[in-house]
DNA sequence: CGAGGCCTTGACCGCGGTCAATGCCCGTGG
DNA sequence: CCACGGGCATTGACCGCGGTCAAGGCCTCG
């Protein structure tokens, strides 16, 4: 399975560890606009994108806010719940045709007992996301959204693919201002 | 030590583990402005507050710009470092007299092969932390920073030992600014 | 007592917000 | 097949939050 071999990329495990590890992986196909996970439900999988793209989203004062975009190999989770068992008001949503992998966390955590080497596999990978955490941080807190636009532009592939209000809202802008921004640059 | 029961109260680990977890763990002492770790080092320390309070900052366009405030019993690492093992341009400083405990982070993670449940331990740590930058993008990414000061004031016992220029860089805002939410409170 | 750091205050400006009108694309039904 | 309606993006008019620059008050410390 590719996912495997994307997992042994970041931390080889053993092969039992890995054959535990694969019967908890199923793969699941989402059309576009359809939702993934309930806003104010509990996390309880672990996902991975393995085609499309999806995104993290919630509700404040009535608008609609995206968090998180996830595409190709990138896990989606609403770290949060997952972490404190706690309800998260966010949800998520395939952006177009989406396929993932996903992963009964509850399974998946018996497992971290079994095989020390598969808490670490995920130990990394959910250091990864924090790390992506912090660098979005930075550039909230101190980039103009012109800015954050264009390094949005730079990193991310496929970004022609996603609505432009879930893109404003991702920045911490309206689609108004994000419309103003795209007519400045060319 | 006040640090192992802290500990404790996150993840027991074996007392195997304990004895070598805590011969790792030393305590330092910083003066009010010293700097803990200078700015582009790479993070090699895990740092927990014992007293005082120490703040992660970098610079921007020849500001002085607070990522984060750490008090009792807070980690304080530059992830992104740390985890990445890049050097990081953000350094750690003393804002009060403070004493901090640090663990080495190489004989941490070796550690890590040796005892599964200090790993375990600090995954969690970690995790905390994590979700804690999870927080605090939801709030930079939709609120006011007059919303974000008023949380902060809620949320955080000695902010008033804080100088005001920190806090208004850690909201994403000018001290300038910051004073003028300050006279419209109260 | 003088110097420098920190905080406040005033004048002025620009980025991004709201509200509303318009254009465009696309799916659905007569 | 065209007409209509709804969602998405753009554009204009207007406003307010937070930015810059500069002056002034207040501590602290040598």
């Amino acid at each position: 399975m590719e996912l495997l071999s994307f997992f042994d990329s970041v931390y080889k495990i053993t092969p039992r560890a890995r054959e535990s590890l694969s019967s908890l992986i199923t793969e699941k196909e989402y059309s576009k606009i359809e939702i993934i996970q309930q806003i104010g439900s509990r996390c309880r999988t672990v996902y991975i994108v393995k085609r499309g793209i999806a995104r993290i989203f919630y509700h404040k004062d009535g608008l609609d806010i995206t968090e998180h975009f996830a595409f190709s190999n990138d896990l989606i989770v609403r770290a949060e719940s997952l972490f404190t068992g706690e309800p998260t008001p966010k949800g998520i949503q395939a952006i177009e045709n989406t396929t993932v992998y996903a992963i009964d966390a509850v399974s998946l955590f018996a497992l971290y007992d079994q095989h020390h080497d598969i808490e670490r596999l995920f130990r990394l990978l959910f250091e990864r996301e924090h790390v992506n955490s912090i660098k979005r941080l930075e550039s909230l807190q101190f980039q103009s959204a012109k800015d954050r636009y264009l390094d949005l532009l730079k990193n991310t592939d496929y970004i022609q693919k996603i609505p432009l209000k879930h893109i404003a809202s991702y920045l911490g802008i309206t689609q108004v201002s994000l419309s103003r921004i795209r007519s400045e640059i060319r």
